[in-house]
DNA sequence: CAAATAAAAGTGAGCGCTCACTCATTTATT
DNA sequence: AATAAATGAGTGAGCGCTCACTTTTATTTG
């Protein structure tokens, strides 16, 4: 049994996770997070061949996590506004959570996202797809859903990247209602489903 | 006169500004810089005493100029719609007109963002006055400014981000009428004004 | 005006330092 | 005893930055 190692393994990605979201991956050193994981500096290279790989599992990981945990809640609902609220409140729970893990995905999404394989789950594609069935379905107005999925994650996100910052006081799982209702009137609903569900 | 320096600088600022977008801040080397300019790595010290100094002249400039742009702007406007509508437009072709100014701008901002005083005039700030006036004002419902001020800048910040990898086609001028509609439905306005403006 | 002088701008080899990574050795597990 | 895991001093490539020197531009002088 490599029990050990596995013990090892977790307390090198929590200490590389907090402090990458908290530096930054460049400014985070090898060294630094041996030192928060009280492991020497040839240790992590038991685990994982360079910097590089870590910075990579750790996104890819919690990237392809996010995705399966959000299209999991979402396929149990039929319509979109019910959809978007599920994943909203989900996405705002993990991050009051767990911030500093989307502190991380959100500071290294631009490294690391040309390296996500076309057929790898993303959370982006959950949402995207949501979005094109419910036009189909003409649950909301026709419009681009490349467009649409950005705004929703833009309304989302935005709000998680002012909290981090302290711009915003109340937890994200407080805001979710709030936030699913934005989500819905940018998105046009259409006049046919149930209406009326607001704060 | 020193005319040459000038050129030499504004060399330096676009050649840093086209690296720092495509490769982030760490990665493009003065050496990168200055060959990119087609100086030497010495002249850039001329001019900026630290690679950080030439970095956060650069950030906070031009993101001191986009602030009091879209101020100019909106303070021609009475209404939030129009405010809106104004600000959204100019970034949006400012946006298509210098991509790699908003990449930088995106990239930097969270190693950035905590240097700048208080006083200084920033684009949050100047959405958020509009926003907080707005309310007092009843043109849109009592709401969190700040929350609202983070959904306004997300809405139009992510599709923004969409369109750097690629993921949406059409220009950003294109979107902004799509996109102004979008941040006024989120921002519940109160039925009084004039509506009925849309595309 | 040209020649002489001063000042500014540009150059690039080299320096010191940081940091990711290695490996011979020690410690723990089976 | 054998294997796996952990250690940390050591290594060298890469990088920001310096500085003695050259070239260009501006100013002064006869």
């Amino acid at each position: 049994m490599a029990r050990r190692a596995e013990i090892t393994q977790e307390r090198i990605d929590r200490a590389a996770l907090g402090l990458f979201a908290g530096k930054g991956i460049e400014r985070a050193t090898i060294n630094d997070i041996a030192a928060a994981a009280k492991i020497a500096e040839g240790t992590i290279y038991r685990h994982y061949a360079s910097k590089d790989e870590l910075v990579w599992r750790l996104f890819s990981a919690n990237y392809r996590d996010l995705a399966e945990r959000l299209d999991g809640l979402q396929s149990r609902v039929g319509d979109l506004r019910g959809k978007l609220a599920v994943m909203v409140e989900a996405f705002c729970r993990l991050f009051d959570q767990d911030p500093d893990m989307f502190s991380f995905l959100l500071l290294v999404q631009h490294g690391q996202l040309p390296r996500v394989a076309p057929e790898m789950k993303t959370p982006v594609k959950v949402v995207a797809t949501a979005i094109e069935r419910a036009i189909q379905r003409g649950e909301i107005a026709k419009q681009d859903p490349e467009l649409a999925t950005a705004m929703v994650f833009g309304l989302v996100l935005q709000p998680a990247v002012f909290k981090v910052y302290g711009r915003i006081g109340r937890s994200m799982t407080e805001l979710a209602p709030e936030l699913t209702e934005a989500c819905w009137r940018a998105l046009r609903p259409l006049e046919s489903a149930a209406d009326g569900e607001g704060a």
